[in-house]
DNA sequence: TATGTATCAGAAACCGGTTACATCATAGCG
DNA sequence: CGCTATGATGTAACCGGTTTCTGATACATA
């Protein structure tokens, strides 16, 4: 493969004349620009990113962390992420987790030797020791929908409380009293931001929170369906469920489906996140909208900043950026939705992008 | 940040001696490997992978290009690839690229300046030339569940031609005569390929092919619906779709509900890919089923495999992996499912992973 | 004509690792 | 006891760019 030495040799020029060419830099004559341009395209030269990332301590590169690509969360916000910063030259590497502390740590390490530009974080396992460690190692990173404990700034969050609270209360306001919380892991804060406002609603309607059955399952469709079957039992006086997250929320309508009871005639459902196929009318399944695609580009958007903020040496981090959640009432909660005369208007959720 | 020289001052050996040690290469005392893994530790210091991969010409970074993330056909197969890819030590750089021949191309050159050590291609808008551009570059690539004209290596493809004859004879055997096909952009091979085999379905029939309605669509919901809107008018006499692939199939089901047709009862619909929600008991959209993980992670292997041999200067190239597609008969296709007494077993689709 | 000032281009140091080769000490052997 | 084989370590070149510093040239000005 071609270097820039040979393509010097051959135009006639030193290197340091090429690499000014290359990277249209200061004053260079019409003449020998036309002359290096010309063996650059003649002979298919292709700079070498690697030793250019060495010698300026930029690669263009950042990393992104999630738990699963394949949960339908995700997707949207990686999308999001990678049309910003693509946009800006960088390219995006893809971390799947799992959730597991360990991957996230040795993904982290990698990405730490390959010097990214700076890192998302859109699922979390490591606590803020690490993130100091990214810091100490001048790697910018922002948080994307998620929050750590001590954190309030470098994050891009949704209100979990808050729309948790207005789905709860939605629950209640229909008349629902015996409501159970499917629960995602306890050590992920978004999980018991929602539990808190689950908590915070009920509470407000009078009722014992710690007496209403919480289930902790894993963010998965099958987590969600083995927690329905659980809850909902012959002995079960449920008449509603508040689910962490849609994907789960999915598996609870097929237990449901399964145990022969209806929803929402028998069993209200709300779900969270309003992933794509919750507004599928043969679902329509009530849930808390979150902007996923913003959450992303907002995050990027964020990371991007703190860059240029490091290298003008200004103040290291950003502000928190609160994003807000939208109730997004369907047939699964049981609503009457009468005042929309006849049919819903036509569905079709991925036109907007 | 600390660089190999400081540990080497700081430990009293030399910079080639800790560069033993990190990569615990041939003979160094149990002594000084000790005292340089303290000293490493105790700083702190984290190697420059940048540095490593200019004189190593490795960079253990893959580049994965797919249309959109947002489709639920591809996590599944980017899941896949990053499984494999992963456990043997590499990152992989995400690229949407929209079915985009320009973006592709971009991301292509980007790229080639990274260095990546291969590519996967599970989205093709290139055409040879831009691959054998790569092949003189040395960088090795590899095609996940998309071939090219003239390609019949290196790729990991499932059989469209027969899984869109067993999908269009299914619809065939149920009686269906007069049948449309919902099509993907012409240009796209796979879309092609299914044509070819709706084509041949319906000669086997004794039908002449050119007269039944087919419609270019995106391969997206939206394009679905659009399509569905223009095929089911009043004066349409089609009893059944066949869809090019799941996502548009929705859009259709969408688009029947919305034109108060019943499915399966007025209108049979069948698609093509199996993604996740196609097995949900309120959708139950009959389909061809493709391995989508198990593409990405067969290509992952054979892009490793590629990669050694090229090391071991072997044969360059790769045999052509052809998997096999299953017809999943579900409800929209309006088979009589009745051998099977009562419901359907509990679809719990992402338990097995 | 001499001097000051821009503009253009080259030489060489540098980024931070790896590794071929050289050096040196020690052990083994005849 | 001297020679060689072996193993541990160091020296320095190299990977392929960028960038500082410096020199050369041309032009304007006094």
């Amino acid at each position: 493969m071609l270097t820039i030495r040979d393509i010097a040799r051959e135009a006639g020029v030193s290197t340091a004349t090429v690499s000014r060419v290359l990277n249209d830099l200061q004053s260079v004559t019409e003449e020998t620009r036309r002359k290096v341009l010309e063996t650059v395209n003649r002979l298919g030269y292709r700079p070498n990113g690697l030793a250019r990332s060495l010698s300026t301590k930029r690669t263009g590169t950042m990393g992104l962390i999630i738990s699963d690509i394949t949960n339908p969360f995700f997707p949207e916000i990686a999308r999001g992420v990678e049309d910003v910063l693509n946009a800006y030259g960088y390219n995006v590497i893809l971390c799947n987790t799992d959730g597991h502390a360990e991957k996230e740590a040795a993904y982290i390490r990698l990405l730490v030797e390959k010097r990214v530009d700076g890192i998302i974080f859109a699922s979390v396992r490591t606590d803020k020791s690490d993130l100091s460690d990214l810091d100490a190692n001048g790697i910018p990173w922002v948080l994307a929908g998620r929050t750590l404990p001590g954190i309030d700034r470098d994050c891009v969050v949704v209100d979990n409380i808050l729309g948790a609270y207005q789905a709860t209360q939605h629950l209640l306001q229909l008349g629902h009293r015996r409501i159970g919380y499917v629960s995602g892991p306890f050590h992920v804060s978004v999980n018991m931001e929602r539990l808190e406002g689950f908590r915070q609603a009920t509470s407000g309607y009078g009722l014992n929170a710690s007496e209403l059955p919480i289930v902790e399952a894993d963010f998965k469709q099958a987590g969600g369906y083995a927690a329905a079957l659980r809850l909902l039992g012959p002995q079960s006086d449920l008449t509603a469920l508040f689910v962490a997250n849609d994907l789960m929320a999915i598996g609870v309508l097929e237990a449901a489906h399964d145990l022969a009871i209806q929803v929402p005639e028998d069993l209200a459902v709300v779900g969270f996140d309003d992933i794509p196929l919750a507004a599928l009318h043969t679902i329509q399944l009530t849930t808390v909208a979150q902007p996923k695609y913003e959450i992303g580009a907002v995050a990027a958007r964020m990371l991007l900043d703190k860059i240029d903020r490091v290298n003008t040496d200004g103040d290291r981090s950003s502000a928190k950026v609160i994003l807000t959640p939208k109730l997004q009432v369907r047939r699964t909660s049981g609503a009457d939705l009468s005042p929309q005369i006849g049919r819903q208007p036509a569905t079709v959720p991925d036109a907007e992008k």
